[in-house]
DNA sequence: CTGAAAGCGCTAACAC
DNA sequence: GTGTTAGCGCTTTCAG
C-alpha cells in the first residue's frame, strides 16, 4: 500500500485516467450531485441580486466538496410536482436544497415522507419544523435590530413596508413589533404596508405611506427601500429629513452609492455555502438528527437613517 | 408491440417503476445532463438581471427537452482550467453551454481539440469562429439602432459609456460607429468612457463624461445608464433635456419605471433556449455543420432620449 | 417482433 | 494488506 500506489499513481498520471461517475454512481448509489430548487413564480428572482448571490455560495461549496450542481428552476407547481416526483424516486440526486417558497409548499411534506435528503433555506411553515433540517438568517432579530435603531434615534412614529411571501416577511415583521412593544410603543397598522420585495412594489407602498406620514420606515428589502426613496422623491421629499429608511439585505453595491442606505445585512452567500456543508454533512452521517442554524444579521448605519448626515 | 406496450405500461404504472439515470447512463454513455458555464470573474453577474434571465431560459428549455441542468460557476481561471479538465475527460455530461467569457478565454480551443460538445453564448473571439457553433444577439444592429434613433432626433455631439470586456460591447460600438459614419459625424473619442456594465461604473463614466457636455450617450447597458443619471441628477442636470440617453437590455422593470429609459431591447431568455436547442440538436446530429443564430434587437423608445416628452 | 444475454466501469464483499 | 469477482440496472446486440 506504499510503493503499490505510487504505481497506480503513476499509471493514471501516464494514461490520463478519469473515474466514471455513471458507473460509479450505479455501483455505489450515490450520484456526487445535489440539486438546488427555486419555485421561479417570484417576480423578485430576477430584479433582487439574493438568489443570484445564494446561488453563487451554493456552487462555491459545492465546487469545494466535489458536488456537481444541478439547477431546477420552476414557473409553475405543476412543473415542480413532476419534477419533485422525479428526483425523489431516481437516485440521480442524492439531495436537495430547498429555497423560497410560498408560505405554503405542498412539496416539503412529500420529501420527507419520501424519505429525501433536502436542507430547506429560510425557516419552513410546516406544521412539525423541528423534523426538518434547515438553515437560515435571524430575521426576527433584523428586525428588532432596525425598528430599535429608528426608535432610539428618537423616531415615534414608525412603519413598515412589509412583505408576507415567506417567513423572512413574517419573522421581519415580529422583530418590528417585538423592538416597538419593548420601548412602550403602538403600531399603527395604517403604516404597515405589503410588497412583494421588488422596486416597484417599494415605490407603491411609500405612495400609499406618504399619506399617513410616518416618521421612519423599515422596509423589508433594500430593492423596496430603493422604490421608496424614489417615491419619496417623486413627492418632493427628503430622505431622512422628511422620512428616515431602513432597508433590509445589504447585497447590491448599489446600497452604498445611490442613497447610501441604513441597512440589515445578511450573510447571503455564507447561507448558500451552510446549506451546501450542512446537506453533505447529513448525507455522510444518515443518523445525526436534524439540525436548524440561523445566522447572524447586521446593522449597517448609513444616512438614510438620520444617524449620519 | 401493441398489446404488450398496454401490459408493460400497466405493470409501470403499478409498481411507480422510474429508470435509474446512472444506469441508463452507464450502458448508453448519454448522461442526459447539459452544462452551463458561467465564469463569474464579471461583478455585474450580480448586480444585471442578465445572467439570471439566461440561466431562467435555459432551465426552461432543458426542462422542457427532459435535461438536467447542472450550473457551474467560477471564479478563478484555476478553476475553471480544472473542472474543464473533468468535464471534457468525464462523460458526466452530454454537453455545455459556455457564457460570457472575457475576451480572451483559453478554455474554448481547448474543448474544441478535445472534441466537447458546446454551444457559445455570444459572439467568440478565437480565431476560426466558423468550426464554433453559437448564438448571439445582433450586437451590431442595436449599437447602429441607438445611435441613428439619437441622430434622427438631431443630437450631433453623440458620446458613448462603452464596454470592453467581451465581443458585445465591441460589437454595440461598431454598430454605434457605423450609424456616425453613414451620417457623416464624426466620432469623438473623448465621448467615449469605458465601464463595466455596472450601475457604479455608469456613475463614474458619466462624471468624466459631463466635462465634455455631450448632448446625448448611447450607454452600453441600462444599469450603467441607471448610473449615469444618477450622476446627471447629482450634477444638478435633466434626462433628457441637458442629456439624452439610449440604454441596452430592458431587462429590469425599474427600466419602465426610474427614470424610463429609451433602450435596445436583447430576447436574453430566448437566446437561452435556443442555446440549449441548438445544443441539442448538436448532440442528436452530431455531424452536422456548426451553426451561427443572430437574435435580433429592438429598439424601445421611451422618454430618456427626448422623442417622448 | 420477441426473448435472452453480454457488458458498460465501477464498488464492495470476499477469499487469500 | 492484496487480488479476485459478483453485481449495480440499464442498452444493445444477437438468436429465435
Amino acid at each position: 500500500s506504499d510503493e503499490v500506489r505510487q504505481r497506480v499513481l503513476q499509471v493514471i498520471e501516464e494514461t490520463g485516467y478519469t473515474p466514471n461517475q455513471a458507473a460509479r454512481s450505479l455501483a455505489s448509489n450515490q450520484s456526487y450531485t445535489i440539486g438546488l430548487v427555486i419555485p421561479n413564480i417570484i417576480q423578485a428572482v430576477f430584479t433582487d441580486p439574493y438568489y443570484p448571490l445564494l446561488t453563487q455560495g451554493i456552487s462555491a461549496a459545492c465546487n469545494r466538496l466535489g458536488y456537481t450542481l444541478a439547477l431546477f428552476l420552476f414557473h409553475t407547481l405543476e412543473e415542480e410536482r413532476t419534477a419533485v416526483q422525479r428526483l425523489s424516486q431516481n437516485s440521480s440526486i442524492d439531495g436537495l436544497i430547498i429555497t423560497a417558497d410560498n408560505v405554503n409548499n405542498p412539496f416539503v411534506p412529500l420529501l420527507v415522507e419520501r424519505d429525501v435528503n433536502f436542507v430547506y433555506v429560510g425557516r419552513p411553515t410546516t406544521e412539525n419544523p423541528d423534523n426538518i433540517t434547515y438553515v437560515d438568517v435571524d430575521n426576527e432579530a433584523g428586525g428588532h435590530m432596525a425598528a430599535s435603531h429608528l426608535i432610539d434615534l428618537g423616531y415615534r412614529r414608525i412603519g413598515e413596508i412589509a412583505t408576507a411571501h415567506n417567513t423572512a416577511g413574517i419573522d421581519r415583521d415580529q422583530g418590528f413589533r417585538r423592538a416597538m412593544t419593548e420601548n412602550g410603543l403602538v403600531v399603527d397598522e395604517d403604516l404597515i404596508v405589503f410588497g412583494d420585495f421588488t422596486e416597484g412594489s417599494g415605490y407603491t407602498a411609500m405612495t400609499e405611506l406618504i399619506t399617513h406620514r410616518p416618521e421612519a420606515v423599515f422596509v423589508h428589502s433594500d430593492s423596496m427601500a430603493l422604490g421608496a426613496s424614489r417615491a419619496l422623491r417623486d413627492a418632493g421629499l427628503t430622505v431622512p429629513d422628511d422620512m428616515a429608511l431602513v432597508g433590509f439585505d445589504d447585497l447590491s453595491p448599489a446600497m452604498q452609492s445611490e442613497v447610501s442606505m441604513t441597512t440589515v445585512r445578511q450573510p447571503v452567500e455564507r447561507t448558500g455555502q451552510l446549506a451546501v456543508e450542512t446537506l453533505v454533512d447529513r448525507l455522510q452521517h444518515p443518523n445525526k438528527a436534524t439540525t436548524h442554524r440561523i445566522l447572524s444579521v447586521e446593522l449597517v448605519v448609513r444616512s438614510s437613517c438620520g444617524a449620519i448626515r
